[in-house]
RNA sequence: GCUCCUAUAGUGUAGUCCGGUUAAGCAUUUUGGCUUCUCAAGCCAAAGACUCGGGUUCAAAUCCCGAUGGGAGCACCA
């Protein structure tokens, strides 16, 4: 072993490696460790002296295994397996809210769930968790739908809290009735003085038989703040969340799908209490935003004796530079610094999608974060580089010219040319007439000499007899030779388009008055006839997304 | 302020629970080379990390204590 481990680091080994080397694979020396240290020092010591070659001659003539070559250790494939879970038993969920249109953070989320039902072959719940009709609308729960669709989630159950708000009322009778929560008529102001200061409040000394009438009161008399349904946690727990928490409260709004059915609507730690316990949720996996509330879900559960899930917790997602809460986007929309909730500089779903961003590289990427608790503050062209492998093999190659300029060509042989839509894979040709006027792209014709020779791509060489702000040349027989290679277009089927290029929205946390950059192109005629949401790739320019028939989004490098 | 979470190459992570079998694996990035009628993709190679300080141990990225950096919670939002 030490012959061996000598060997593959330059003929010179140590003896704590070869100790830990030993113990590690022989558990029964470890209570001999001094006598086999002396050992391994005089084995070390002889061997060291060896040169490499005589280590080696050593080692093929007494112990030839020791040259294959070792096994590389196998990777473990997606999520990290999960404890206590059955085959066929895992349900998880995706609880999201539809107060807003969804982004990358909720993709993390509905990712992480339902691979983890697919992993173990389970069920896999959507629910809609609008329990504060003042927030809740249809716009955004059918952006939510839209949006995990295009990321090709499917779940088995679709539903929403609100579909139960019977239950809660029936569980907050049980959790008064059995004192293990009270009604609370505090002024807001003195609740979070009293949990600030760890104080119980006068209500919570009022009996059952007074909690249950206020409870009657709840139900039209008060009004909204009156008065709450409180948890009785512990009003001295370091977890401020402990501190009995609200559990229903009174919201006279007007909900999105229930309308003014119901006014006392229940809180986010009660609501999912009971729904995860009651939809057999075996684990659930939130942001790491919610692990204080693991405590009081376990709590209220406990309190009403009912089946409680495994919580687990990941980090945030956030994109360098991209803002995901809709606080700061609101406002970047209000004063037409961003168009819409689609702009390509946004990390929305539907923003990703236009900007040609494939749900199998989104998921890929996800995959690849893990289930960290770290903050994960991922710089943008991490996705990009999953996003190239899935959009390269398919992107149909089009020349494309920005900063245009002329180029002239006499004793063109050909009227037209064939030019393959893909380097390697086989996805047709496209057939563009020529006519001897071209566009180059402005950046090449810089280094463009008159008496020099250029190739066309695709079309052939080309001798310069006239260099500046147009040029002009003649067509030259012959192959393609270490030659400067410039793509082109033909001037008289020259489409334009323009091109969006998106950058990042922020530099530290100031508003990139750049963050757009817009660049009028001249492309070939064949990208009127590709369909709209086509990835290309121009040629060294990069791919993009084509948004319209006028203009194209550049998706990255 | 109090409480909690977190810390591995430029970046994102694996390994940490159960200390040794890995002089720290993968991806990305960067740089070189091959290939190529794209400065793309592909292939090959190289570069590069355990936040700091103590402690426990024959042995610490791994366990303990402390410090520091980052994040979150302290809502009748979720």
């Amino acid at each position: 072993m030490a012959l061996q481990n000598a060997f593959e680091h330059g003929g010179e080994t140590r003896d704590k490696i070869i100790l830990g080397k030993i113990l590690g694979t022989k558990p029964e020396f470890r209570t001999k460790v001094k006598e086999i240290a002396e050992d391994i020092s005089k084995i070390v010591s002889s061997v060291n002296q060896l040169s490499l070659e005589e280590q080696k001659k050593e080692i093929d003539e007494n112990f030839p295994e020791l040259l294959i070559p070792k096994e590389k250790i196998i990777e473990r494939e997606g999520l990290p397996e999960l404890k206590d879970a059955i085959q066929g038993k895992v349900i998880t969920r995706f609880p999201p809210e539809p107060n807003g249109y969804p982004h990358i953070g909720h993709a993390k989320a509905a990712i992480i769930n339902s691979e983890y039902a697919k992993m173990y072959g389970g069920k896999f719940i959507l629910r809609m968790d609008d329990t504060n009709p003042e927030a809740e609308r249809m716009e955004y729960h059918a952006a939510i739908k839209v949006g995990l669709e295009w990321l090709g989630i499917e779940f088995d159950t679709v539903k929403s809290t609100s579909d139960d708000m019977e239950l809660f009322y029936e569980k907050a009778i049980e959790l008064i009735n059995s004192g293990k929560a009270y009604i609370c008529t505090c002024k807001r102001e003195n609740i979070s003085k009293n949990r600030r200061e760890r104080k119980e409040c006068k209500c919570s000394k009022g009996d059952i038989e007074k909690n249950n009438k206020n409870w009657e009161k709840m139900q039209a008399k008060f009004k909204p703040g009156d008065a709450i349904v409180r948890f009785r946690g512990d009003m001295k727990a370091d977890n401020a969340v402990m501190r009995d928490p609200v559990l229903l409260r009174i919201i006279e709004g007007k909900h999105y799908t229930l309308g003014e059915k119901y006014r006392i609507w229940p809180s986010y730690d009660f609501a999912v209490a009971l729904e995860d316990s009651i939809d057999g949720v075996t684990h659930a996996f939130r942001s790491k935003e919610f692990e204080l509330r693991e405590e009081l879900i376990g709590a209220i559960l406990d309190a009403l004796d009912m089946r409680k899930p495994y919580q687990g917790f990941f980090s945030r997602l956030e994109f360098k530079g991209m803002p995901i809460s809709k606080r700061i986007i609101r406002p970047l929309i209000e004063e037409g610094k961003v168009t819409w909730y689609d702009d390509p500089r946004l990390p929305t779903l539907e923003a990703l999608r236009r900007r040609g961003i494939k749900p199998e590289a989104i998921r890929k990427f996800i995959m690849s974060l893990g289930l960290t608790k770290a903050n994960t503050l991922a710089p943008f062209d991490a996705l990009e580089a999953f996003n190239r492998k899935f959009v390269d093999p398919t992107s149909i190659r089009l020349f494309m010219v920005s900063n245009a300029k002329k180029l002239t060509v006499r004793n063109l042989p050909m009227t037209s040319v064939e030019i393959s839509n893909h380097p390697v894979n086989d996805m047709g040709k496209r057939k563009i007439e020529v006519d001897g006027n071209f566009f180059i792209p402005g950046e090449d014709t810089q280094d463009i000499k008159e008496g020099m020779q250029i190739r066309l791509l695709g079309l052939g060489n080309i001798s310069i007899t006239k260099s500046g702000i147009e040029l002009e040349g003649e067509f030259i027989e012959g192959e393609p030779t270490n030659i400067p290679k410039i793509q082109w277009v033909s001037q008289k089927t020259a489409h334009q388009i323009k091109m969006i290029i998106p950058k990042a929205l922020f530099i530290g946390d100031k508003f990139n008055e750049n963050s757009l950059e817009e660049l009028d192109v001249y492309t070939e005629p064949h990208y009127l006839q590709l369909k709209e949401g086509d990835e290309i790739q121009f040629v060294r320019f990069g791919y993009c997304r084509k948004d319209s028939q006028n203009q194209a989004i550049f998706t990255h490098k």
